[in-house]
DNA sequence: AACGTTTCCGGAAACGTTCTCGGAAGCTGC
DNA sequence: GCAGCTTCCGAGAACGTTTCCGGAAACGTT
């Protein structure tokens, strides 16, 4: 009959057990100063023994502070982003930040939906990669106008300013294909990325120029630019060995790419790495499923959310005088058995 | 000097520009009744204009109630998790709910305070997995009491009530094997889970019913029971090839166990499936890495998410009359390459 | 012309906090 | 015994909504 909804204590029910202001309980739970140590105590008690727990919805509207960050990325069913957003929780949790995670599933769609809960939430601040399918941009500008500070990662657009933090994608693959060299790959191939990409021309530069500085020539048709679509690389990779003056040395773009390449190269009964090497650029902290395991240059993806925090806290608390920043973090080479040693 | 924190615009800037009541125009956002029209209209136009956002802390501070239900989960860096999620999202959407995520980490210490968060942020309900640390319930228990509707999925506990979804571990398994038996495995190994946890109990017995089922004995020199530290179902797979009466057929209690024997198993040049065929009981839609890709009993993994949020919903409004049910969800057999065929 | 209904709107109280302000005690020093 | 401090506390206004309630206007009915 009577629906019971049963109520959650509030400071009032501590205050009137112990006949005391609202305004004490309050200053007492939020230990601020002003309080008399024993009724500070006794409100603990209060709040202990009446199981309180303070209303973080009543608080925030009070205060207009949420202290809470929003993180959206496209998916988290590949390993990359939820190792960032590992990285992301646990410095905020330490700042008393709670982080509240929502995927877009590479949809615009729901990327602006989620945009708009976001900030109907009221977060302090967003962490976001945008969508793949992203590329008008104005429901992000539209909660920037808002004041909400946003740092971007992994994909960034020249078309938004904010803070950014990306990886050194030129670097990261000039080490790979360094590394090749130096194992004494002579002919190496790169299984690049859609060539309109920023990440793929940057990977494919670090290529050519690692090809360049250690004086070997580069061979338009060692270069397959793929579109990421399944199927795609492992087709090119047949098309590499097929030719009569195969490689010796493969560099590929991302992880898939690399893994299919590896398939392609176990049907085709080549030895890794003894007759081909295979080096990748790598999202995933390790390849370790694989056999043999790949030699990779990794991200440091617990840092980027570290970094991403960082740069997202100073904005919320220097407000307008905060000026965005672009953070660009190294890449690290992890050497595993797909390619050969350095001894040989 | 002015720290000029550019506020948002309210449903009062709205009332002041049209001239009416703050009433009026919570009203019309709301499309309630008792409003005109024309009124409405010009309300709706004045918010575009204005830009104006709802403040869903104020709305939910008002209504006791915030139309967001928490989902944790202890991970989601490997895809079981972000599957099922996925499912979560997409029908707590529909409904109009938000959904936050937050992951424990395995740690009994983070799963506890965020039960703490989601309950400060007053979350309708929560959707959980618990850690695999956790072994008291009490933090469960505690906002339970206090009238958060929970709903558990994956590691469940007897310990605790409320809804729960699961997978029917013991028919999984039992069709596995099953398979093996129907594609011409005479002598089969069970990669088993470590013995004291209920899932692995279940599909030990699904593995054990089905042999009897088809007259074959078991042998408990074929069951290795494994915790699932890294490595030891590699070790146990080459035990079992080190004996003289090799098994030819293997069902393995998980994913990993089941690649660890995949490497294991073509480090020893083993043909797969004609010498043995593996099967695995699987968490991830599909195991296309690997080759040859590995015949799996897959979970509905969208639908655990999708079952779990219509429970959650049907809870949050029945209230107290509402009385727990579990759901118990079958699995299906995706016939790939690491077994033979059924024409054999 | 009086009355009942419907349609629309505004006032104002909530929701549970935080925080500014002022003021009542109690203390010090002279 | 008074001025000035310090220490502690309460009153009350905010934060931005929702929602109950009452009432004004407009309409229809007899």
């Amino acid at each position: 009959m009577s629906s019971r909804k049963s109520k959650q204590p509030t400071i009032w029910d501590i205050a009137i057990k112990l006949n005391v202001s609202i305004s004490t309980v309050s200053r007492a739970l939020r230990n601020a100063g002003d309080i008399n140590p024993e009724t500070k105590k006794a409100v603990l008690e209060m709040a202990e023994k009446l199981d309180y727990q303070p209303n973080a919805i009543a608080s925030s509207l009070r205060k207009s502070k949420t202290s809470v960050i929003g993180v959206m990325v496209p998916e988290f069913i590949h390993p990359y982003f939820p190792r960032v957003i590992l990285g992301i929780q646990e410095i905020a949790n330490a700042m008393d930040y709670k982080v509240i995670v929502m995927q877009s599933n590479e949809s615009y769609e729901i990327e602006k939906q989620n945009i708009q809960a976001m900030f109907a939430l009221r977060v302090d601040g967003l962490i976001m990669a945008v969508s793949r399918e992203t590329t008008d941009f104005e429901h992000i500008r539209s909660i920037q106008k808002k004041g909400i500070p946003i740092v971007f990662f992994n994909r960034v657009s020249d078309e938004l300013v904010g803070s950014k933090v990306v990886v050194d994608d030129y670097r990261g693959a000039f080490l790979a294909v360094e590394h090749l060299i130096l194992t004494g790959c002579k002919r190496i191939a790169h299984l690049a990325g859609p060539d309109k990409l920023t990440m793929s021309i940057n990977r494919r530069n670090g290529y050519l120029d690692a090809l360049r500085t250690h004086g070997i020539a580069a061979d338009g048709r060692l270069i397959m630019h793929s579109d990421f679509v399944e199927g795609r690389a492992r087709t090119y990779m047949q098309e590499l060995l097929n030719n009569p003056d195969r490689p010796d040395g493969v560099f590929a773009v991302n992880d898939p790419t690399a893994i299919e390449a590896l398939i392609c190269l176990k049907d085709n009964d080549v030895r890794i790495p003894d007759e081909i090497s295979l080096i990748t650029f790598s999202n995933a902290p390790h390849s370790s499923f694989v056999s043999p395991s790949l030699t990779s240059v990794v991200q440091p993806l617990e840092n980027i959310g570290l970094v991403a925090v960082q740069l997202l806290l100073r904005q919320i608390d220097e407000g307008q005088y905060f000026t965005p920043e672009t953070v660009t973090l190294d890449t690290e080479l992890v050497v595993r058995k797909s390619t050969r040693n350095l001894a040989d």
